[in-house]
RNA sequence: CGGGACGUAGCGCAGUUUGGUAGCGCGUCUGGCUUGGGACCAGAAGGCCGGGGGUUCGAAUCCCUCCGUCCCGACCA
């Protein structure tokens, strides 16, 4: 490609929008443009790096046996309502009617359409496992979008879709995929952790997702420096260290005035957070419930959400406290009509210091089950930073991730709602177990970008790189024109991936592109080495140049592209 | 959806406080000169000042309203 001819250009100046890293590079290297909030356009170049993502990608699921086909984005409702997420899924979808008045979606993922798919066609043990994938757009109307292409509304992904006979064959399956998605990562260039997490509203039991650590992600993840350890914040759990041995003291009620936080509250005993019990209170089904946990615990609301099977909790409103006889500030669990819910936590000290359920008073000295009572225990604990990590009981750390692929253990989750079933070998009907996996191709591009870059621009992985090499010339003179085309001709034909710099520009102008495109290898053809019959190469991940014999340039490229492509596990 | 910032030429911005009919830099186009790290000179094109309504003799500027964009949070397979 010649980039005289090349679509999109590059700018100097930074898009007053962009904030991150990526987004920046994105932009100004004219990869992409930006065609609504979340909605990207991708120029050649972006789409080449797509591509060559693309690749990988069908590579590695071929590998562990998937086929590729391809789903439709536009899905009647019926499909949606079946499966129960027509209505459990919120404003997030796109809904529409078609001309007749139907209702249709844009689908935000395909689970519905591939179990429709395999439903029909397979009835038998015989026919399974069988594992399908593809590579489709998808359409989420998120709240909010952000970081370039990070967080998008349009974007397209890898999902792939297993089914097997049972648990257990899944459960292989599954640790395949895993092991793909790490090569697929490392085939990009970049690390990876995978974290348990959250199944949301996808359902199922066991779901991983794969982290790339950045202080941009938006996923907090707890990770322990000790022992394998790792978790998405919102399911992350924590070790709770046994309290020193107490003696219960006697219930005791005392003027705290003014105290309501729980750290004026431990000031004024001269206590720890920890030995004062936080009330929380949330509304659920138009009932209230209290959370009891101890004090220097924060409370995670998935989950809550989980405990309560109540995905719409929100905290209670002072008026609805108010109403229902509650004193905010000086509330506790004794004496409570409301339903109340304990934090294991609660169970780990005999002597509380607790709210009065009065304007003004605390008890210390409250016990579980003597003078207060709740269902429990729970695990509501958000694990943060310095709690200890339930393998090893080492402090756990707190870093923040991109999620760059998940996967997941459906089981008949689907299967069983949309009469997916097969024929076991005893001629019994089974629900298939199911698992998904899924990658976004753009936020693997902008991690990568993220991962890869200097101050001048991108500095691509050889494995995902537009092309592979710049090649340029320097100055008017027509032998080395004549040279550089030549050198182009000889590139392509080579089956090389060159975008050659033709136009007739500025050294330096040149060079500013080449740094901030950041293709892998850079080739200049300029006078004064052509005239020692030699070409400067250089390595864009690489601070000095070399100068090579013209003869000999075609073979060093081919070396230097074949040794950055070799795969090693 | 809450909080904050913003919307003026392709991009970055000034002008808004104090109303008088739009400017700078980069980029683009023409010509000249230059060619190893975003040169220089001369000329040119390009704007419904986000939309609508109002106040006023007169609005980019003041008021109302809607829309859009970004950031933090909520949310998020």
């Amino acid at each position: 490609m010649k980039m005289s001819r090349l679509f999109g250009r590059t700018i100097r100046e930074v898009p007053a929008e962009a904030e991150i890293i990526s987004h920046k590079l994105l932009l100004r290297a004219g990869l992409v443009r930006k065609l609504a909030s979340g909605i990207y356009q991708y120029n050649p170049l972006a789409w080449r790096s797509m591509k060559k993502i693309q690749d990988i990608l069908r590579l590695e699921m071929e590998a562990v046996g998937m086929q590729e086909i391809n789903m439709p984005v536009v899905q009647p409702a019926e499909l949606w309502q079946e499966s129960g997420r027509w209505y459990s899924v919120g404003s997030e979808m796109a809904r529409f009617k078609d001309r007749s008045g139907r209702d249709m979606v844009l689908a935000i993922t395909h689970e519905e359409a591939v179990t429709e798919l395999v439903r029909n066609e397979i009835n038998s043990y015989r026919q399974l496992p069988l594992a399908l994938y593809q590579i489709q757009l998808k359409f989420r109307d998120e709240p909010r979008s952000r970081g370039g292409l990070i967080r998008v509304r349009e974007f397209y992904m890898k999902d792939g879709y297993s089914f097997h006979v049972d648990e257990a064959d899944l459960d292989v399956y599954y640790e395949d995929v895993m092991a793909a998605y790490f090569r697929i990562f490392k085939r990009a260039g970049l690390d990876v952790l995978s974290v348990e997490s959250d199944n949301g509203n996808i359902g199922g039991k066991v779901s991983h997702e794969f982290m790339y650590v950045t202080p941009i992600g938006e996923d907090r993840l707890i990770l322990c420096p000790n022992c394998d350890y790792a978790a998405n914040q919102e399911v992350a759990q924590s070790h709770l260290e046994k309290r020193e041995e107490q003696i219960a003291g006697d219930l005791e009620k005392v003027a705290t005035p003014g105290c309501k936080s729980i750290k004026e509250v431990a000031d004024f005993f001269k206590a720890e957070e920890h030995d004062c019990l936080k009330a929380l209170f949330y509304v659920s089904n138009e009932e209230i419930v209290m959370v009891a946990i101890q004090g220097d615990l924060e409370l995670n609301e998935l989950k809550l959400k989980k405990i309560l099977d109540d995905p719409n909790i929100r905290m209670a409103t002072e008026e609805e406290l108010e109403a229902a006889g509650i004193v905010a500030g000086y509330a506790s669990p004794k004496g409570q009509k409301i339903r109340v819910l304990l934090d294991r936590s609660v169970y780990n000290s005999e002597n509380w210091i607790i709210g009065a359920n009065q304007e003004g008073y605390h008890y210390q000295n409250a016990q579980l089950n003597r003078d207060f009572t709740g269902e429990g225990p729970f695990d509501f604990e958000l694990v943060e930073e310095g709690a200890l990590c339930p393998q090893c009981q080492t402090p756990l750390k707190e870093q923040r991730g991109v999620e760059v692929g998940n996967i997941f253990k459906l089981g008949t989750q689907y299967s069983a709602s949309m009469k997916a079933v097969f024929l076991d070998e005893k001629g019994e009907l089974r629900p298939m177990d199911m698992g998904c996996y899924g990658i976004g191709l753009g936020r693997m591009l902008s991690c990568v970008i993220e991962e890869y870059n200097d101050q001048y621009g991108i500095i691509w992985p050889m494995s995902v790189a537009p092309y592979h090499v710049y090649l340029c010339s320097v100055g008017k003179d027509e032998e080395v024109i004549a040279r550089a085309d030549e050198l182009y001709q000889e590139l392509k034909d080579a089956g090389v991936e060159v975008l050659y710099d033709d136009r007739d520009l500025r050294p330096g102008v040149k060079f500013n592109d080449a740094d901030l495109i950041g293709l892998p290898i850079r080739l200049v053809v300029s006078k004064r080495n052509l005239n020692e019959g030699l070409i400067e190469l250089k390595e864009r991940s690489k601070a000095e140049s070399e100068k090579i014999e013209a003869d000999s340039i075609l073979n060093r490229v081919q070396t230097l592209i074949a040794e950055a492509l070799k795969f090693e596990e």
